[in-house]
DNA sequence: GCTGAAAACGCACCTGG
DNA sequence: CCAGGTGCGTTTTCAGC
């Protein structure tokens, strides 16, 4: 499982978040390296499923995604059963980026994109009459000031 | 700015964030066209900024990430002077992935990736004796239950 | 594990419907 | 605005070092 990553592995990685369309030979060359072990060492990660999906990444305000909340959710339940559901409504919304299980206080938070608080609305409407939860708070986003995807090296 | 998004155009979009190492010729199947009109849209929403950086996702886990927080900021101040520093210095750490600036109570929300609590702890005393922050919860995420890039289209 | 070459493949562009 | 064709660059593979 934990498959051993040198510095050039890194290296190829970096350059593979920074533009993952580069041709082979030029990320061979700004890792000092040439076309083959970049090649091998690309597979084998890929293969370790340490290089996962290859994507690209839209623009949201472009596409009408205007509103982009944070939902806080509390909830009283925690049996397996209740979780199993919550989860299932979370991968089945496609509004839903992210979702995370917490420590403490609170329970879950989620990251929503949706082209309004009309639509965001929408989906609190949906979402609370499939699973119970006993609190929510929804922090609305006025600016997004950083997004990225990258994991610091 | 406004380009029109025909059906289409969303078809392709879709596509690419689900996998953007597909060739020309295997999108343009799935989407019921053919290369060439396929290519063209796709060079026109590159140009208009609809499309942008092509990245992989990599796991965080395999590659020792192991920690993640949503961290919540309360700030007492609110000039021009202040955020422009507060923004110079989340731009500038790595192990920020998002921020956002919010509307209401809660003033900022960041979300942090490090490789463990300690680099958590060694990230907010930097972070903090950069800049004058009022109120600082830090969420620990136990579990990530979902996380995508793609856009509900 | 690397180099270099050779074959298969896909892209970017163009010309003409 | 679309279909098809073509030259060229890139990927992928496979020898030998």
């Amino acid at each position: 499982m934990a498959v051993r990553i040198d510095d050039l592995d890194r290296k190829i990685l970096a350059e593979l978040q920074r533009d993952a369309s580069q041709s082979l030979d030029e990320i061979a060359k700004t890792v000092s390296s040439s076309k083959t072990p970049v090649w091998n060492r690309i597979r084998k990660m890929r293969d370790a499923g340490i290089i996962g999906q290859q994507t690209v990444i839209l623009d949201p305000e472009a596409l009408g995604f205007e509103a982009c909340f944070f939902v806080l959710i509390r909830t009283s339940e925690h049996e397996a059963d209740w979780q199993k559901s919550f989860l299932k409504a979370l991968q089945e919304r496609p509004e839903v980026l992210e979702a995370h299980r917490l420590a403490g206080d609170i329970d879950y938070i989620l990251k929503v994109r949706v082209r309004n608080a009309r639509a965001y609305d929408a989906f609190y409407q949906a979402l609370i009459s499939e699973v119970r939860v006993h609190n929510v708070t929804a922090l609305l986003s006025m600016e997004e000031i950083k997004s990225t995807t990258a994991l610091p090296l």
